[in-house]
RNA sequence: GCGCCUGUAGCUCAAUCAGGACAGAGCAACGGACUUCUAAUCCGUAGGUUCCGCGUUCGAGUCGCGGCAGGCGCGCCA
C-alpha cells in the first residue's frame, strides 16, 4: 500500500517535468520500484533515472535531480535522496507504518489483500495420479504445491476449482486388473508366473484377498474376470488415495475421470474438429497429428493402427473441454519427466483454436528423501517406493507440507526426514510455529494482568519507536508483496521463506525487548504489534496448510 | 545426437514484477546469553573467482554465445 503511493509521487514528479519540457513530451514513466537491501539505501528507491538517461541523452544524476526537485513528498517521506549517481531512495516516515498497521489491526490482515485475480476462473489440475497404487512423495510434493496454490490464488482475488484427473480408461487399468487376477489366481492355489511389468506392491495382493473375503461375484470368462477387477481394484486404489490426500490436508473440488471423456464423445468431437482444421492424417494405419508445423520435434500418433486411441487423445479432449468449462486459467501441475509433453499440449490447444498461453504447466522436480544424511531408496520396480503415506506418519502433515514447499518447484528437493523431526530452531516447521505459540502465551499472560487485546485498536502506535519495531511492521506489510508476487509468478514457496524471515525478526524482538510489564500504554502498543504479526503468521501458515498452534 | 532444467559459502538454499548499490539466510564450526513475556529462542565470529571463457551494458549471479558437470525427456508407452 505505501509502494503504490511511492509510486504516484514518482509519476507525478514525471509527469511535471514533462510539462516543463525538461523531459520530451513522448517520455515514458514507468518507474520500477524496489527495496533496497542496504537499509542506509532507504525504505523504496527506483533506477528510473537510468532507464531514461539513454533516451534523454543526460546522465542519470542529472536526470534524478530534476526528479526530485519537483517531487511532492512530505506526506510519505521523510528525505529524498540521489545515491550512487541515479538511484532514486525514498525514506518513508515511520509514522506512516505507524498508520499502516493501525489499519490493518483496525480492519484486519486480509482486507488488504490485493486483487490480482480480478475474479478470473482458474482450473488447477494436479496430482492426477493414475489409480494403480498408492501415492509416492513426489505425488506429495505435487498435492502441496497444487493445494498451496489454490489457496494462494484465492487469496488473491481469483476464483478457484481444484480438479483431479483420473486416468480409468486406460492400459495401466488393464494392467491393474491383470495384476489382481494373476494374483487372485495364486491365492486360489494356481501356479502363475507374474510378469515383471505388472504392479509389485504388496497391495495387489490385498485387494485380491479382499474380493475373496467379500465373496464378490467374480465372472467365469478371464476377460470378464479382468475387467472387472480392474474396475474394482481402481475403485478401490482410488479411495486409498483420497484417504491420503485429506489427512493430508487435499481436497479437490473435483474428481474428473477420463472415461466420461469417452463416454460423452469428447474425445471423437476433439478429433473431429482437429480433422476439419487439417491437423490430421492418416499413415500406416495409424492417424497422425501433424505436430511438427506446430512447434513439436515431431508428429504424433492420436489413433493407433489397432484402433486404439492413446493417452494424447483423451488429453487433447480433456484440456478442450477445460476451455468449455469457461475457465479463464488453466493450471497444470506434472512431474518434471513430462515436461517434453509441454509443446505437444500447447501446440493440440493452439490447433483446436485456443489461447495456449492460458495454459500454464509448473513442473515439479524430484523428492529426495534422507535418512541420516543418506538417501533413501525409491525403486519404485521393485515395489518399494516410499508412499505419501509413511512420510505422513513419520514428520507429521505439517512438517510434510511445509517441507515440499521449501524450494521452487522446478528444482530438485532433498527432504531430510530426521530435521522435519526435530523440534528446535533447525527445522523452520517449529520456528515458525513456535513464534506463533510466543506470541499466545504473551497475551495469556496479558490478559491473567487484565490487559485485554479488544483495545489493541485504541492503542498508541506512536509509542512504537524502536527501530526493531518499524522493521517488524515492514515484515508485516510484506505479506501482501509476497500474495501479490506469489500469486503473479505461481510460486507458492514464496510463503515459506517469508514466514522463515519474519518470524526470525520476531524472535530476535522478543529477546531483546520486554512486552509486558511497561508503561501500559507502550505494553498495549507492543501488543498491537504482535497481534498484527500473529494474524499474518496465522493467515501465512494456513495458506500453506499448516496448523498455527497456541501452546507447544 | 537433439531439447528442457539445474550449477551461488563445507552443506541446503535466497537474491522480488525477466539486469541495479558491498551477493544474503539457515545448518554445520567456533565463542557467548536461561533468578526475565516459553532457551522449540537469541547475540557474536569466521566462511565467496556466483562452474569456466567470451560478449552486450553506465552496471551481469541475472541477458547472449561457446564450453564443462549433473538431472530429465526425446515410442503406434502412459
Amino acid at each position: 500500500m505505501i509502494r503504490k503511493k511511492i509510486a504516484a509521487i514518482i509519476k507525478e514528479a514525471g509527469d511535471r517535468c514533462v510539462q516543463k519540457g525538461i523531459f520530451p513530451p513522448e517520455t515514458e514513466i514507468k518507474p520500477i520500484i524496489e527495496i533496497p537491501k542496504e537499509l542506509e539505501h532507504g525504505d523504496y528507491s527506483t533506477n528510473l533515472a537510468f532507464s531514461l538517461a539513454r533516451s534523454l541523452r543526460q546522465s542519470p544524476e542529472v536526470i534524478a535531480k530534476a526528479l526530485i526537485e519537483r517531487m511532492d513528498f512530505e506526506d510519505v517521506c521523510t528525505k529524498v535522496d540521489v545515491a550512487a549517481k541515479g538511484f532514486v531512495n525514498f525514506h518513508v516516515r515511520d509514522e506512516v507504518y505507524r498508520s499502516a498497521l493501525k489499519d490493518v489491526v483496525k480492519q484486519g490482515v486480509e482486507s488488504f489483500l490485493p486483487d490480482v485475480g480480478e475474479g478470473r476462473r482458474v482450473l488447477i489440475e494436479f496430482v492426477s495420479s493414475n489409480p494403480t497404487g498408492p501415492l509416492h512423495v513426489g505425488h506429495g510434493r505435487g498435492a502441496a504445491v497444487g493445494d498451496v496454490l489454490a489457496n494462494l490464488l484465492r487469496k488473491a482475488g481469483f476464483d478457484v476449482v481444484t480438479e483431479y484427473y483420473v486416468n480409468d480408461a486406460g492400459r495401466q487399468i488393464e494392467t491393474l486388473g491383470r495384476s489382481v487376477y494373476l494374483r487372485w489366481k495364486e491365492i486360489r492355489g494356481e501356479n502363475v508366473e507374474y510378469p515383471e511389468n505388472f504392479y509389485q506392491g504388496a497391495y495387489i495382493r490385498e485387494i485380491a484377498g479382499r474380493m475373496i473375503a467379500e465373496g464378490l461375484p467374480i465372472p467365469e470368462e478371464e476377460p470378464e474376470a479382468v475387467r472387472f477387477m480392474a474396475r474394482y481394484a481402481a475403485e478401490v486404489v482410488l479411495v486409498g488415495i483420497q484417504k491420503d490426500l485429506e489427512d493430508f490436508g487435499v481436497r479437490f473440488d473435483n474428481y474428473y475421470h477420463e472415461r466420461t471423456l469417452f463416454e460423452e464423445g469428447h474425445v471423437d468431437g476433439a478429433i473431429e474438429i482437429l480433422r476439419k482444421a487439417g491437423y490430421l492424417y492418416e499413415q500406416e494405419g495409424a492417424l497422425w497429428f501433424k505436430m511438427a508445423e506446430k512447434g513439436d520435434e515431431k508428429d504424433r500418433v492420436i489413433i493407433k493402427s489397432d484402433g486404439e486411441k492413446t493417452y494424447f487423445a483423451s488429453d487433447i479432449a480433456y484440456h478442450s473441454q477445460k476451455f468449455a468449462r469457461k475457465f479463464d486459467i488453466l493450471i497444470d501441475i506434472w512431474g518434471s519427466d513430462h515436461h517434453g509433453y509441454i509443446p505437444r499440449l500447447k501446440a493440440s490447444i493452439e490447433a483446436l483454436g485456443e489461447d495456449k498461453e492460458r495454459l500454464k504447466v509448473i513442473l515439479i522436480q524430484f523428492v529426495t528423501l534422507l535418512r541420516e544424511g543418506k538417501p533413501v531408496g525409491m525403486s519404485t520396480r521393485a515395489g518399494q517406493f516410499t508412499t505419501l503415506r509413511e512420510v505422513m506418519d513419520e514428520v507429521g502433515k505439517d512438517a510434510a507440507r511445509f517441507f515440499f514447499l521449501m524450494r521452487k518447484s522446478d528444482a530438485h528437493l532433498e527432504f531430510d526426514l530426521d530435521l522435519a523431526k526435530k523440534t528446535s530452531n533447525e527445522n523452520p516447521v517449529y520456528y515458525v510455529q513456535y513464534a506463533h505459540a510466543r506470541i499466545e502465551s504473551i497475551f495469556r499472560l496479558a490478559r491473567e494482568e487484565g490487559i485485554d487485546l479488544a483495545e489493541g485498536s485504541e492503542a498508541d502506535v506512536s509509542l512504537l519507536v524502536l527501530p526493531e519495531e518499524t522493521e517488524l511492521i515492514k515484515g508485516i506489510l510484506r505479506f501482501y508483496t509476497v500474495i501479490e508476487g506469489g500469486a503473479r509468478s505461481l510460486e507458492p514457496h514464496r510463503l515459506t521463506f517469508y514466514l522463515v524471515e519474519l518470524v526470525g525478526s520476531f524472535h530476535s524482538y522478543y529477546n531483546k525487548v520486554r512486552v509486558l510489564k511497561n508503561e501500559v500504554s507502550l505494553t498495549k502498543a507492543r501488543l498491537t504489534l504482535l497481534y498484527a504479526l500473529q494474524q499474518v503468521i496465522r493467515s501465512g501458515l494456513e495458506i500453506v496448510g499448516v496448523s498455527a498452534p497456541d501452546r507447544m
